[in-house]
DNA sequence: TTCATCATAATGTGATCACATAATAAGGCA
DNA sequence: TGCCTTATTATGTGATCACATTATGATGAA
């Protein structure tokens, strides 16, 4: 091709093509508010019953209230954020009812997916749970709760995009960001003793998918998650 | 004038209760415009390819761009719609391998739904089922597609509500919300002899929740979910 | 005729302003 | 002093304006 690749097809760009400066970041406001706020909540950096006022957000992001309104509204339509009519969008607090349905709710989509990904598992699915996993274990060693819950999340999507299902994945995605908030709680003050059986079900999980057995990989995943829930039970009030 | 009317429960309502004149939909604008858009979608009143600008919208609606914006939003994050950056939002043209992601999940979500509503299955609901049953019969019989669609929807949410999810329930929102503009053209050109099967699945359905069989109501709305599927493989592009 | 180029129009996005409503604080009568 | 009322403040919501970007149609040269 002659013509030279068009990064920003502004006029000037045009007719002077730049070398590519940046890698420009073709996303909305929104959409890095969307982001930003996403990984907050899938990180567990914020908290249940939070409440996050438009005007406060616009000035921390440094722009006007209107990207803030609509990455907001987008958070509440996916339930991880709930809203009442002209009252502050919070994080919901959730009751013990309510986690426990959306725990179960991720049994079956998530071990479902775990099914999925056994049968059409490769070594480089194998290999990027494995880093995954390394990370996993060298942040409960140092006790670093963000990188455990970064390096976990990475375990655990990497193998639902496995299953390559667009309609699972966002499904998944919606249960991790209502469910964020209250894994922390969870994972963050139990001694590195208690972590060994995650990673033993982590190394069960790969197992499994090495040797394409998508019950195992479902059974291995669930008793993942249950872990996480019994010890959830236990932190959050009733 | 004196003091405007206010139904919320205030102090002053509560000390001269009126009798409700109306129930005043206390809903946003935005609520409106997202209800009338869901709607629209589920029951396929909006095709797949098909283009929402908000300036359209908005004097269809009578209102200005503000409340359309919201809406739309929320609906591109429940997976309803897809908008690219500076681009209309448009109903997704889903291909046949999407369609059928989608029915996966779907026969994952509702065919689990079925199973808990068949546990807690009560006179209440056998007679919900029934009436919308009835409703959906009439409507095959006269032909009337709009009917057949709301009441087959009764029918189907009648039992999800069942399971006592809200999970599980806004799960299968967003997924009828998807679906809706491909199943119209499925349903919507079939001679009355072919919706016998369906309305022969309602009756074991609910045969099998009067026996509190669990994993028979779940063959059984499996079997209604195939059987609209296998509809719309014929009628839908590749 | 055909393709590149430019000008124009149309549309989503962000900013700012105005208003209604809900929470909070201040005041007043029993 | 206690509780209801009233005034004030704050916040979400809707409207309007301004701009960047994209698509579309016109225009020119090879």
């Amino acid at each position: 091709m002659a013509r030279p690749r068009r990064f920003a097809p502004t006029r000037e760009s045009l007719r002077s093509p730049l070398p590519v400066l940046r890698p420009v970041s073709r996303d909305s406001v929104q959409d890095r508010i969307y982001a930003e706020l996403s990984d907050a909540l899938i990180c567990g950096r914020l908290q249940g019953g939070q409440t996050l006022q438009i005007r406060d957000l616009a000035e921390a992001f440094q722009t006007s209230v209107m990207p803030v309104r609509e990455a907001l509204r987008r958070l509440v339509a996916e339930g991880a954020l709930e809203s009442a009519t002209q009252r502050p969008v919070r994080v919901p607090h959730l009751s013990i009812q309510r986690l426990d349905d959306i725990h179960r709710a991720r049994l079956l989509v998530e071990g479902y997916a775990a099914e999925r990904a056994a049968l059409c598992a490769d070594d480089h699915l194998l290999a990027a749970l494995s880093k995954a996993d390394d990370e996993f274990s060298r942040a409960l060693e140092t006790g670093d709760v963000d990188a455990e819950l970064q390096a976990n999340q990475r375990f655990h999507f990497s193998l639902y995009e496995a299953a390559q299902s667009p309609t699972l994945l966002s499904m998944i995605r919606s249960l991790w960001l209502q469910s964020g908030p209250y894994v922390r709680v969870a994972v963050a003050h139990h001694s590195p003793a208690l972590g060994a059986p995650r990673t033993l079900h982590h190394h069960g999980l790969m197992q499994a998918l090495a040797n394409r057995d998508a019950q195992a990989a479902r059974r291995e995943l669930e008793a993942d998650l249950d872990w996480a829930w019994r010890l959830m039970q236990g932190k959050v009030a009733p």
